[in-house]
DNA sequence: GAATTTACGTCAACCATATTGACATATCTT
DNA sequence: AAGATATGTCAATATGGTTGACGTAAATTC
């Protein structure tokens, strides 16, 4: 069991480290937003697990073949930024996907070294399945929020994001995400 | 770059996909808010790691660390379903982080079969240090936000997590998050 | 009091996903 | 023609996860 003393224990040394650390009594950690965020982030992703499973996927496909669904076109480079991982780490993957069918390649017309990424009907429909999983645990979530609430939370999630990041995707995502705000804030 | 004609072919993709997996237009995807809390979480996360290296330490023994610190006399039990990782994968970053000196163990007074898990001040630094780095970034997005709005942040966060889970940790934060609501709304 | 269950630890093999570094090829830019 | 860029690939390595088997000590049950 957890020990019901943890209120006494926590709450003690949290004070001696506030003084340590910043010697600003006024800043305590968000505890709460910190933990409810690894929670809900642990169950978000975990939905579409038992799905993948049944591909032969692991989460990388998933990030994957979204954002290629998501973003068509998209270029190796692109999915590089977003993802922040390598494009050996990529390659690997990215080669799967396109094996068994749910990715396919194009050169660029203007430039032709790129390869512009595509998701097949296959892909879709993959992504497509996640995604629903997904949603529903949204929208089970935001059964009871007014529109002025659902608005608030997308603008935090959206303020938590780097913004000195020259990510091509993100800047899509984030312009999407403030011209609904912005909608809302007129109409206010 | 990314292909302009995204919001094109995608909405296109999107409609078919509707159909076909349940039939029901009015349950589009949720990309909005799958996407923010991709990109949301990736940054929170990213922040602890340059720390994390420094201690030649991971994301695991974060995790690790941070819960035994923010509820004293863990069991190890209680840690892997909090975690919902095996056994194995535990020991290998509890026991760098018992040998290190950032935690300490002590047999359960009732049940000496348990191992209740401590933070020593060397873990406590650490954990302040990382949580530090997290609540800049939280107050940074939340800045301009109004306690009602946060308090809806946090009910929809809390939301979004699995009800059906027996973890003993979670009923102590979804208890906690639920009554600072439950104090809001009768002010309300 | 013996048998069983529980809490935890450990050994070993394996897998997925990430890394760094080096090098190759085709194509665009200068 | 030279250099830079976009991508691919080979190889070695690290981290953090898995399954399966087995061991020990302590609690629980019969």
């Amino acid at each position: 069991m957890v020990d019901v003393n943890s209120k006494d224990a926590a709450s003690r040394s949290l004070e001696t480290i506030q003084r340590q650390s910043s010697g600003d009594p006024a800043k305590p950690p968000r505890w709460d937003i910190i933990e409810l965020l690894f929670f809900a982030y642990r169950d978000f992703v975990g939905d579409p697990d038992d799905v993948l499973d049944q591909f032969g996927f692991g989460r990388a496909h998933h990030r994957v073949v979204h954002f290629v669904h998501r973003y068509p076109g998209l270029k190796v480079a692109d999915l590089l930024d977003v993802l922040r991982i390598t494009k050996q780490s990529l390659g690997r993957v990215l080669k799967q996907l396109l094996d068994e069918g749910y990715i396919v390649q194009k050169s660029g017309e203007a430039d032709r070294r790129q390869r512009l990424l595509f998701a097949t009907a296959k892909g879709e429909a993959l992504v497509a399945q996640l995604a629903g999983l997904q949603t529903d645990r949204i929208n089970r979530a935001l059964k009871d929020f007014t529109p002025v609430e659902v608005e608030a939370i997308g603008r935090f999630l959206s303020a938590m994001i780097d913004r000195n990041d020259p990510d091509k995707v993100l800047q899509v995502i984030l312009s999407q995400a403030s011209a609904k705000t912005d909608g809302r804030t007129n109409k206010t």
